[in-house]
DNA sequence: TGTACATCAGTGAACGCGCGTTCACTGATGTAC
DNA sequence: TGTACATCAGTGAACGCGCGTTCACTGATGTAC
């Protein structure tokens, strides 16, 4: 009885049982479910180091090296996880600008909005796109990671979030004068927030510290034009 | 000859020679050098993994079993060098708030330049202090750090800015109606910064970002009151 | 002034562990003839 | 329609490595008598 009990919890964070071997043809099905088992150990320890090539293919349901059939390395695991988080994350960005009610400011809120949504859902993860142990730098030194598109990646949020500025500048409820430098100090003010929260320590957030750093940082005018 | 060569380019990241044996009752000298050592990896390597018992011990010149009359584990190193930083950082900021001229405007951005650069000097102890792998959060929950304790690892920060900021508002140079509030805004803008550059990616960064975010958040008025 | 002895500040060898990676392989699946 | 065979999608055993930690120890240093 004591060691079924332990079977069940050592095997706890397993897959359920063996895995069914994938036809011919369908060999890039694996390659989906390590990404997955990978960006879940990552939620859940919060640790990139625990994201090892053994402890994804125990999850997943396979022997170690056929990891090897998919990617070259450890490295590309956890670099394909960050790309897909970014891609992630812009899609989220989109689809809370796509809600156009023709209120810019409510519109720029809503961006906003889903950035510190997206770091709340996924603290670990969005730890790990900034900068823990995985850096972009380091990538980029060992090349697995073209400078251009290092330094692309955050950008698609950056992008707009200034646009969204700029449309607020226009319909006159922004007095930002340079739009994009006030994009890029929102973005990190953004950033500030949601990193900071991500760290899950309690902390006296003020209750508006979101629309504190938003109104301040857009130039916001308050609703009756002062 | 080649031999020498290796042994040079090995020993490189060692200490010089073998080191001297403390004399009795100095034994705490040990504790300080592997506090420094251990820092120094730090920000070479920008991995709190490289962080090692053993790597340690090599740079210090010790065996690595030598540690533990200092030291009961690997996180407790870790830890004590979170905590001087958090020190260190808390100096710097006394030290630019110090020098009050009487235009508290100017104490304010003294300050906050002196927490830039602090991240900037040492990006990547900084990027530990907030959250790589070492977590307060983790060390909490191991119970090497009181619940009480961890909170207050970068309260002196914000109060002395929040303090400054409160002076600004008193010499009629802030229009923020509520300081504590805006003090965590405006400390939470300079962390995204500050962590944002510890990534050491390059970015096109606004030259006057900083002050863009000093002056958004603090709600300063400009020097012509508007 | 001499000496026995406790203490301090470490050392060296060894342990078991999980890791990334390599290697030669296996067996089912689809395809060419 | 049958069959030989290439390919695909993996496996299992093994490697060498550096790690944290434990253990029994050593030799210099200071101190009590």
């Amino acid at each position: 009885m004591i060691l079924a009990t332990r079977k069940v919890s050592g095997v706890s964070s397993q897959a359920p049982g063996p895995r069914a071997r994938n036809r011919r043809g369908q060999g890039d099905r694996l390659r989906a479910d390590i990404l997955t088992a990978a960006a879940n150990i990552l939620d859940e320890t919060g640790d990139e180091q625990a994201v090892t090539l053994r402890a994804v293919a125990r999850r997943v349901g396979i022997a170690a090296p056929s990891i090897y059939g998919h990617f070259p390395d450890r490295q590309a695991i956890l670099l394909a996880i960050v790309r897909e988080a970014f891609a992630d994350l812009a899609e989220q960005l989109s689809q809370a600008a796509a809600a156009d009610s023709g209120d810019q400011v409510a519109r720029l809120y809503a961006i906003c909005d889903a950035y510190l949504d997206f770091a709340s859902t996924h603290p670990q993860r969005y730890r790990v796109m900034f900068g823990g142990l995985w850096s972009a730098a380091e990538a980029v030194r060992d090349g697995a990671l073209s400078e251009t598109e290092a330094a692309e990646l955050g950008l698609d949020s950056l992008r707009l979030v200034a646009d969204s500025l700029d449309r607020c500048v226009k319909a006159g409820h922004s007095a930002s004068t340079d739009v994009l430098a006030d994009a890029v100090a929102l973005w990190v003010g953004l950033h500030g927030l949601a990193h900071q929260r991500s760290l899950a320590l309690e902390f006296p957030w003020p209750p508006d510290i979101a629309a504190r750093l938003i109104d301040a940082l857009a130039r916001l005018r308050s609703t009756v034009d002062r």
